[in-house]
DNA sequence: CTACTTTCTCAAGTGAACTTGAGGTCAAGA
DNA sequence: TCTTGACCTCAAGTTCACTTGAGAAAGTAG
């Protein structure tokens, strides 16, 4: 029975079972985007191997508290269509971790204020540095605005 | 017209612009016991001064990623109904800061790992580090499990 | 061919963390 | 007194990242 070949396209089960991911949770990266199956003539869903290497991707970007969003603009720069070369994946892991650095950035800043504030008895609304960044203790109007608030905004984009 | 003096306690409103939360955010954490707000006998909340603090420090934490479930655990360790001391302050801040390096480390780990991937063109299942931590690489069966599995999970608590 | 497993689509449900809206109350100022 | 604005409750809606379920079709083993 010669069965048309899939040349190592994988079904979303074997791939489901190499990634650890639901097969729902797959189907749902197709319908989004992120990955791009392509279609047997009956419709199953087939993937070539590289795409294990995306999904992966997106299960370790989204434990680093990437949204989906911003892990779909990062695999933009990868071809969907073809296996990305050694190239492709280098650029997009640079940006990759431009963006984990400026995370892991923004969470040492905060603890090192923290530390401070251990010191400090801390939390101080007036004196403490971790809200009051600029030294704009006991400010008038609208409010005091968190560090976090610039801090978590300046990831390079 | 001699009104009961609110003895430096605060409206949702005020409690709202020092922190910048929203004032049905801060209702919603009234009603999710992170933190405790009296009532004046209208029925109106009011806030002692030091739960901007808490509001604050909850504010931060989520920023850095914790869920509002493991906030109220650490929140717990303060007195809801008395200004906290500093004491009581460093005790939480002790547990955050502790939460916070496993959190820093976790990603760090990955970066590294991340490092060694762009040299070797990456991602690639059979080689890569970021998916075969302990060097099982071509491993039958189940299928790889990341090693974000392991990592991520292994913060103190 | 039958039986069975895997896959399909599409709609609806889930949980977290809120926001929005409707309808009502309370206190101060003109 | 009337109005205005801040506040109240309660129910329902929102976004994200999926999961679950119903009903149907595809592929495989015997």
């Amino acid at each position: 029975m010669p069965q048309i070949r899939t040349q190592g396209l994988l079904t979303i089960g074997e791939v489901a079972s190499r990634t650890g991911l639901a097969v729902s949770a797959i189907r749902y990266y197709d319908d989004e985007g992120l990955v791009a199956a392509r279609r047997t003539p009956g419709g199953k869903r087939m993937f070539i191997r590289s795409d294990i290497r995306r999904l992966s991707f997106i299960l370790i970007a989204q434990k680093m508290g990437f949204s989906l969003e911003e892990i779909r603009s990062q695999l933009k720069q990868l071809p969907l269509e073809r296996t990305p070369t050694k190239r492709d994946w280098e650029k997009i892991s640079r940006g990759f971790r431009a963006r984990l650095d400026a995370r892991i950035g923004m969470l040492e800043r905060l603890r090192d204020r923290l530390d401070g504030c251990i010191g400090c008895g801390c939390l101080s609304l007036d004196a403490c540095r971790l809200y009051n960044p600029d030294d704009r203790a006991g400010r008038t109007g609208t409010g005091p605005r968190l560090v976090v608030e610039k801090s978590i905004e300046a990831s390079p984009d």
